[in-house]
This record gives structure tokens, C-alpha cells and sequence, in this order.
RNA sequence: GGGCGCGUAGCUCAGUGGAAGAGCACCCGCCUUACAAGCGGGGGGUCGUUGGUUCGAACCCAACCGUGCCCA
């Protein structure tokens, strides 16, 4: 016998052992099923799984498991990534702890050290989604540094290279000084700063030229300034040179369009080894790039500022300007914006170096026609736009990351000066004088690989055929452009053409419930685990699910969580309810003699069946729960179980059975743990993971028990309407005729009625003392007593009576429109008719009954 | 500065041309033998503002105000 209350602690990890145990969640390549496959976001080795994992896995979890049910074979396949930067960080602070630095251990044995520290972290992530009830096949559990991912690294890396697709260049790219090492314009973060404006004049008399900035120091680093071409102001001055404060060398005056001639002076400084734009108007005039700063960001020119880190140089370069007169004007503060390491959050600085880049713009321009041409949907469509605006404008990639800790960068410098890519299955040249590129790959570009490298890729295996191109791939839209679009590039690359995934479902962030981002700063952030320690993994996945509305944010709060427990323990009650009543799925569904309120719960379990499925099929979760959750608490709690009290037959238990099976099966997706736990009660069958999904079933649609039972409904909510305004309590049961029941059609219900509503049958002596006419042709005559309320009476009536003027009134000026009977399509004008003749009626009866008072 | 969203009940959100909805919160009454993690009833919104299109606008268009995100 079930207890009284669901107990999540005593089910879910029995159960998730058992599901693993028994391979439920273990794909066969060799199946003649259709393939669906979605492969997991692989998380940083190195963090722990947020409520944002949660969100995103409780997503692929619902979609897999019911594909699974629907008898696909379902793989989902887990993994993880290395995080270069965070986890050399987090190994390099261990170290730092001792005293040590990764360079007193040497290149192996660090990377040694970082392999002891992935198992220990990655385990606990693992751990993490059982918890959650992941379904993911453990069998093909992946990580980006294993030997066969590894193996996809060096093969699409010689072959881009072969292709002239991956190059090295000096460019000016996104230097942390701090990680020492160079980021990818996607792993640095923007923010709006207060800084500073300082203008300054170079030159002096008639030559003089303003220039502002917010990098003083970086003036020592200049070679020119710069004006817009047509810029009568500065005209005279292109060509000619002008002597830089504090250094004294000449730098010349050129012409440039990029040159905004509205901001500030309309005369801007050019840095090229230290600012991009600067860089590129450096090369379109042949300036020369002096780069004034080390990989610390410290200041390597100009003896008086020599040594200086960048942030203490700039107030002494402007204050050793002021002291020449040269600072014309100060701005501060000033607020613009500036680049951050996403990891470590130190400023970015540009720097000017020699790195390796992917050339991006055929594969982009392919990943964007995958979407364009249809092969490739966004889900919600809303986003594929943004998808655009990065594919469409995608900067060459730099991949080279000045880290130990990842691919290393397959290609040998030769002594005299040769370059050789070293393929997976290559010797590297052997010799004196050969020397591998210290460098490792960006992590993003073993990530791009994942769609295909977990499944086998280079080699032609059976997993690859079986399930690439994977069904669909979740994540949230924050990483649409981080991740996506470079795994559109590579799979289409990579797979001749053939994209990574046919759907991309992106959701949001989760935030809590007044809208705000969490953040351990705000106090606001949501452990997952602890939710489940204290909800159940069920509560807290229905929680995310109900609030996964395609592409939107995601709110949630304690008090949810607590509902959705709630809801946990309402089915388990139902279905303790129904065990102990003798709800069975033995035996065929009988279909000839059932009664109405039977032909009604089947009826509305087919609209549910329906309405789920086109729901899930829309990566519509948010409906698939309110649509769940409304049929099991209204539908069958409130009303069918209600209806059935002291009413079961055979035929009812058999119902009952069905309609609990089907609800059960319906929400195993979403809920596994506690629908697992009394769908094997219910039914005697060892696992709902793999029992088949339902169907909606057309023969089983009933109109006219379902409109039947709403009028049962509303003659008994009318009633306790009744009974609540006369203050009647619930306990006490009230004298009442029934009139009109056979007319109604509700004549084998009185009994139904009469025990929802609490009625008595009336006795001789029954004299009502008042009246009540129901919508559907229904009058209830009750005897209070003498108790009967007239205050209160009115004021309900009164109510009623200007809901139905209110109706009445707005039909008819509907009708009164010639306009509207002309034009409008003849179904509305009739509905409009119709509503009209109901609310009148209304009108008839509720004053009749004001009068009668 | 450029681009993309969003503004509907106290809170969080559905609804995208023909009757303003849900969950939670709130108020009233109840331990009615599945469930107090429950049951019954109820109050609450000129759908951001102003114009326009339409017989008809929360929904389409324009402008404005507020707000968020991405990019520079």
C-alpha cells in the first residue's frame, strides 16, 4: 500500500539504479527502430551543474524519453568538455597554494596534475545528473581531451589546413593579461566603464591638432592621427607631420574614411599594436605598429613610464602631458565601454601577435545557408535572426590559446623555417632542429566537433551512421552563436555538407521570480540539488518545464517548486485513491455500456492525448504541463475521481485504470521518478521507460457525454455558489428539489448532483425557501429553513444579473452595427446571435428569481 | 551609437483580429474517510501611452515612454 504522502528520497535513486542496471537508456546502432538522437551540451569539466543545466537537461530528458516511449531509438549521449582556461586556472591555483608555478612542474607533468583534477571534478558532475534522472546513455559517455575526440581534432585540423582554411598571421587579438594568452571575441564580455576622456593637442600653433582618448597611455605607441578625408577642418594638415608630446618623434597626418568626423574633434589617434581599428587604418596607410607593452600589460618604452603597468601608466602619461600644457580637456567620469576576460574578468588588452586563425567566412556562409535553405530549423524562429547577424558577420577565428592544458597544435617548425601540419595518423618530421607549436587549441574548437566526434568521427562507424545528423540539439539562446554556429561550421565541413542537427531548440536563462539573472552577488541563485534534496528531482524538473516557453527566460522560486511537489503528490493520491477503489488496466477497455461520465473522461483524455502530442511536437513544454496539469488536478481529481466516490463498477475500475495508466505515461517525460514508481504499482509491469507513448484514439471522442458533464457541472457549482454566499457550511447537507432534469437531459445524474452539492432528498413537510435556476434548464429549489440570506442573495444575483446585461449590451451593439452584419463572416454573426439569445435568457431568469426574492 | 526583444491581474507569464486567461499570492468557509503538499467559494486587469488601419484591435501599422539582451 502506498503512503499518504510521496516521498521522492525512498524512490528516485532505487530507481535510477535500476534504469541504468537494466540498460534502459543504452542505444543499439544495429536497431531497425528510427534513429533520435540528441547529444548533451557537454558542461565544463571543471564547474558544477547550475539550475541553468537543469533547465537544458530537464528539456532533452522530456524530448528523449518520450521518443523513446514512441518507440525510436533514443539516444542521448553525455559527455563533457575541457575548459582550458577555467581548468589551467583552477589547477594553476592549487599549485599557487604551494608556492609552485606550472612552469617549476614542466609542461607533462602539470598536464599530468590537470588529468588527476578532471577525474576528481568530473565525477561529481556525473553524479549530479543521475540526480536529475538524466536518461543519457552512459555507455558512450565522451570527453573533448579523449583519445578518439582527440583523434577528430588532428583530422579536421590537417584537413582545414590542407584546405587553406586555417592560417597564422600577426593580428592584433584579445590578450588577457592575466591568463596570458589570447581569447576568441566570444570570450570577452563587454561592459559599460566609467573611464575617462582626455583630449589632447599634438603639434603646436597653426598645426596644432586635438586628439581624444581614453587610453592616454597608448599614445606612446602612436604612429599617426588620423582625420576623415573630407573634413575641410584638416584638410590643410593631411600629409604633414606633427611632432608626439613626451616623445618627440614625427608622426604623420593621414587621411582616412573610417574617421567619424562628428566625434569629438573629428581627429583620432592611430595605435596600431594596440587597437584594433587602429590596426587596420596602420595597414591601409603603411604606419608602422610599436607595441609599447609586454604580454603583463606592462610598459616597455619611453624611460619616465618604463615598468609602469597600464593602468598606473595612464595618469602619469596625462599628468606628464598637463605639465607640457597638452591636456586641452578632461572628461570623467566617462563611460564606455570595455572588454573583459569572460574567465578571470581582468581587462582585455589588444595586443598585436602571431596566432592562428580559422578562416571563416565559406563556413559560415554555409552554416548560415543550412538554416537559410531550410535543412536546419530554429526553434523559436523569432531567434534565427540573430543566428544571421552572427553568421552573417563572423570575424576569422583565432584558435591558438597560450595554455598547456588541450589540443596541442599538430604543426612542426622545421630549422629552416618550414611548417609542416602533422595529420592523426603522421609521423612529425624527424631531426634536429624541429620543434612543435607550444600552443593548444581554443576549447571550442574540440566543442564544434561534438555533434560527430562523440559519435565516432574520423571513422565511419556504426554509431555515425545510425544517428548523425543528431534529431535535435537544446541549449540556451545565449550560446546560439558561443557554440552553434561553430558546430553548424565544422559539421557541414566535415560531414560533406550533411548538418550536425535537423532542429535547434533554444530556451533561456533561468532567473528568479521577480525576473532577475541569478548571481551569487544578488543571493538569489537556485542549487538544483538542493531542490531535489528537499522537492524531489520531479518537483524541480516540472518546475523548469513549466516555465520552458520557447526562447523566454525562465522565472522560478521556491514557492513554484513547492507547487510542483504539490503536484507530485496530488498524482500519487490520485492513484492511491484509485488502487484502493480497484482501478485495473486488466482486460480490453470496454467501449459498449459505459456511462456518460465515463464516455466523458475518455473523451477528454483524447483531446489530452492530442494536444500533448502537437505540444511536444512545437517544443512547446510550458503547454505539455499546464495541459497535464489541468487534466489531472480539474478533470480527474476534482470531478471524475469525485464523481466516482461510491460509484464504481467494473466497468469504472476499468476506466479509472486506463485514464491513470494514460496520465501516468503522458507525464513520464516530464515527472520519471514518481510516475515510474506507481505506473509499476499500477500496472504490475516492471518500467514505464520504455512502455509505448499513447495515442489519441478519434472512436473515443464523445461530444455529447462532454457536454452532458458540463452541465452537470455548472448545476453543481451553481449550488455551491449558493450554498458559499448563504454561508452554508460545507458539512451541512441542504433539502433541495431537482426541476427540469429530464429536459436537461441530467435525470440519471440527480443522484451525483445531489451528493456533490450536498443535497437532501426533500420529505413531506419540504417547503423551499428559495430558488435557484441553473443556465441549462435547471431549477433548484432548496428549503434554508427560513435561513435564506436576502442580502446576500441579492448581491450574488446582482452580480450575475450585470455580467449578463453587460453581455446582452455588447451582442446587441454588435448586431445593431449594419457594418458588422454585412461584412463580418456569417459563423460569427450567428455565434454573436447565439450569445445574445443566451445572455437574455440569463437576463429572464436571474431577475425572475431577484423579483421572487 | 547599431540591431533584436519585451511591456496583459499584487508577482511570474500564456493568449497574436471576432466573449480578457493560468499558476502562485490574496479574501471567505471547511480536517466532506486519496491528498491540509488538501477541499469548496470569491475579489482583482481602461491588455505601457497616443494616433492610425478595420464592421471589429491585447493582437496589425506608426510614433513615443519604459525595460531587457546582443553587438560596437
Amino acid at each position: 500500500m502506498l503512503s499518504a504522502q510521496y516521498a521522492p528520497g525512498e524512490v528516485e535513486q532505487r530507481r535510477y539504479e535500476q534504469w541504468v542496471a537494466d540498460g534502459l537508456f543504452t542505444a543499439d546502432a544495429a536497431s531497425d527502430k528510427p534513429a533520435f538522437a540528441i547529444v548533451l551540451p557537454p558542461p565544463n569539466v571543471t564547474g558544477s551543474l547550475h539550475i541553468g543545466h537543469a533547465l537544458d537537461h530537464t528539456v532533452q530528458d522530456a524530448l528523449i524519453r518520450r521518443k523513446r516511449m514512441q518507440g525510436f531509438e533514443a539516444l542521448w549521449l553525455p559527455g563533457m568538455d575541457h575548459a582550458g582556461i577555467a581548468t589551467q586556472n583552477v589547477v594553476e591555483r592549487q599549485l599557487a597554494a604551494s608556492g609552485q608555478s606550472r612552469h617549476d612542474l614542466g609542461r607533462e607533468a602539470f598536464v599530468e596534475k590537470v588529468w588527476q583534477w578532471k577525474a576528481e571534478s568530473g565525477g561529481k558532475i556525473l553524479g549530479q545528473m543521475t540526480r536529475l534522472g538524466d536518461s543519457v546513455d552512459w555507455s558512450r559517455e565522451r570527453f573533448t581531451m579523449d583519445e578518439g575526440l582527440s583523434r577528430a581534432v588532428l583530422t579536421i585540423f590537417k584537413r582545414l589546413f590542407d584546405d587553406g582554411l586555417i592560417y597564422r598571421a600577426e593580428r592584433i587579438i584579445n590578450w588577457c593579461p592575466r591568463c596570458l594568452t589570447a581569447l576568441s571575441d566570444i570570450e570577452v564580455e563587454h561592459s559599460d566603464d566609467d573611464g575617462e576622456l582626455v583630449s589632447i593637442r599634438y603639434g603646436d600653433g597653426a598645426d596644432a591638432i586635438v586628439v581624444a582618448t581614453t587610453r592616454a597611455e597608448t599614445m606612446l605607441g602612436d604612429t599617426a592621427v588620423a582625420v576623415h578625408p573630407d573634413d575641410e577642418r584638416y584638410k590643410h594638415l593631411v600629409g604633414t607631420e606633427v611632432e608626439l608630446p613626451l616623445t618627440g618623434r614625427r608622426i604623420p597626418i593621414v587621411a582616412d574614411a573610417h574617421v567619424d568626423p562628428a566625434f569629438g574633434t573629428g581627429a583620432v589617434k592611430v595605435t596600431p599594436a594596440h587597437d584594433p581599428n587602429d590596426f587596420e587604418i596602420g595597414q591601409r596607410h603603411g604606419l608602422p605598429s610599436l607595441t609599447i607593452m609586454d604580454e603583463h600589460g606592462v610598459i616597455t618604452v619611453h624611460g619616465p613610464f618604463l615598468g609602469l603597468d597600464r593602468f598606473e601608466a595612464r595618469p602619469a602619461v596625462v599628468a606628464a602631458l598637463r605639465a607640457e600644457g597638452r591636456i586641452v580637456a578632461e572628461k570623467r567620469p566617462y563611460t564606455h565601454a570595455v572588454g573583459h576576460c569572460q574567465r578571470c574578468g581582468t581587462t582585455v588588452e589588444p595586443r598585436l601577435s602571431l596566432q592562428w586563425f580559422v578562416k571563416t567566412e565559406p563556413l559560415a556562409r554555409a552554416a548560415g545557408d543550412a538554416v537559410r535553405d531550410g535543412r536546419v530549423r530554429v526553434e523559436p524562429p523569432e531567434l534565427t535572426k540573430r543566428y544571421f547577424g552572427w553568421v552573417d558577420n563572423m570575424h576569422d577565428w583565432c584558435i591558438s590559446r597560450q595554455l598547456w592544458w588541450g589540443h596541442r597544435i599538430p604543426v612542426w617548425y622545421g630549422p629552416q623555417g618550414e611548417v609542416v601540419c602533422v595529420g592523426p595518423d603522421e609521423q612529425p618530421p624527424a631531426g634536429d632542429g624541429w620543434t612543435q607549436d607550444q600552443d593548444v587549441l581554443d576549447t571550442w574548437f574540440s566543442s564544434a566537433l561534438w555533434p560527430f566526434s562523440t559519435l565516432g568521427w574520423p571513422d565511419e562507424t556504426p554509431d555515425l551512421a545510425k544517428f548523425y545528423p543528431t534529431s535535435v540539439l537544446v541549449t540556451g539562446y545565449d550560446i546560439l552563436f558561443f557554440w552553434v554556429a561553430r558546430m553548424m561550421m565544422f559539421g557541414l565541413y566535415a560531414m560533406d555538407g550533411r548538418q550536425p542537427f535537423d532542429v535547434v531548440m533554444l530556451h533561456g536563462m533561468v532567473r528568479d521570480q521577480h525576473g532577475k539573472k541569478m548571481s551569487k552577488s544578488f543571493g538569489n541563485v537556485v542549487d538544483p540539488l538542493d531542490w531535489i534534496d528537499r522537492f524531489g528531482a520531479d518537483a524541480t524538473r516540472f518546475t523548469l518545464a513549466r516555465g520552458a516557453n520557447p526562447g523566454a527566460d525562465v522565472p522560478v522560486s521556491e514557492e513554484w517548486v513547492q507547487g510542483a511537489r504539490n503536484f507530485c503528490n496530488k498524482l500519487w493520491n490520485a492513484t492511491r485513491f484509485g488502487l484502493s477503489n480497484g482501478a485495473t488496466v486488466e482486460g480490453d477497455l470496454p467501449t459498449g455500456d459505459l456511462s456518460t461520465v465515463d464516455r466523458w473522461i475518455l473523451s477528454r483524455l483524447q483531446h489530452v492525448i492530442a494536444e500533448v502530442d502537437e505540444q511536444f511536437e512545437a517544443y512547446e513544454l510550458a503547454k505539455v504541463c499546464d495541459t497535464l496539469y489541468h487534466f489531472a488536478w480539474d478533470d480527474v481529481c476534482d470531478w471524475y475521481l469525485e464523481l466516482s466516490k461510491g460509484a464504481m463498477t467494473p466497468q469504472r475500475q476499468r476506466v479509472l485504470g486506463h485514464v491513470l495508466d494514460q496520465l501516468l505515461r503522458l507525464l513520464h517525460p516530464i515527472t520519471p521518478f514518481v510516475t515510474e514508481e506507481l505506473w509499476t504499482t499500477l500496472t504490475g509491469a516492471p518500467t514505464l521507460v520504455r512502455a509505448s507513448w499513447p495515442a489519441a484514439d478519434q472512436a473515443l471522442v464523445d461530444d455529447a457525454a462532454e457536454r452532458e458533464v458540463a452541465d452537470l457541472q455548472r448545476v453543481v457549482t451553481e449550488v455551491r455558489r449558493f450554498r458559499a454566499d448563504q454561508g452554508v457550511k460545507p458539512a451541512q447537507k441542504v433539502v433541495a428539489r431537482l426541476e427540469g432534469l429530464d429536459a436537461a437531459g441530467l435525470s440519471a445524474h440527480e443522484g451525483l448532483i445531489r451528493s456533490l452539492a450536498r443535497l437532501e432528498a426533500p420529505g413531506a413537510e419540504f417547503a423551499a425557501t428559495a430558488k435557484l435556476s441553473v443556465g441549462v434548464g435547471v431549477t433548484v429549489e432548496l428549503d434554508t429553513r427560513g435561513t435564506i440570506d436576502v442580502a446576500a442573495e441579492r448581491a450574488r444575483l446582482g452580480k450575475d444579473q450585470a455580467a449578463a446585461e453587460k453581455e446582452a449590451a455588447q451582442c446587441r451593439a454588435k448586431l445593431d452595427n449594419p457594418a458588422f452584419t454585412d461584412k463580418a463572416p456569417e459563423p460569427v454573426v450567428e455565434k454573436i446571435r447565439q450569445r445574445l439569445a443566451a445572455a437574455e435568457a440569463d437576463l429572464a431568469r436571474i431577475t425572475g428569481q431577484l423579483d421572487a426574492l
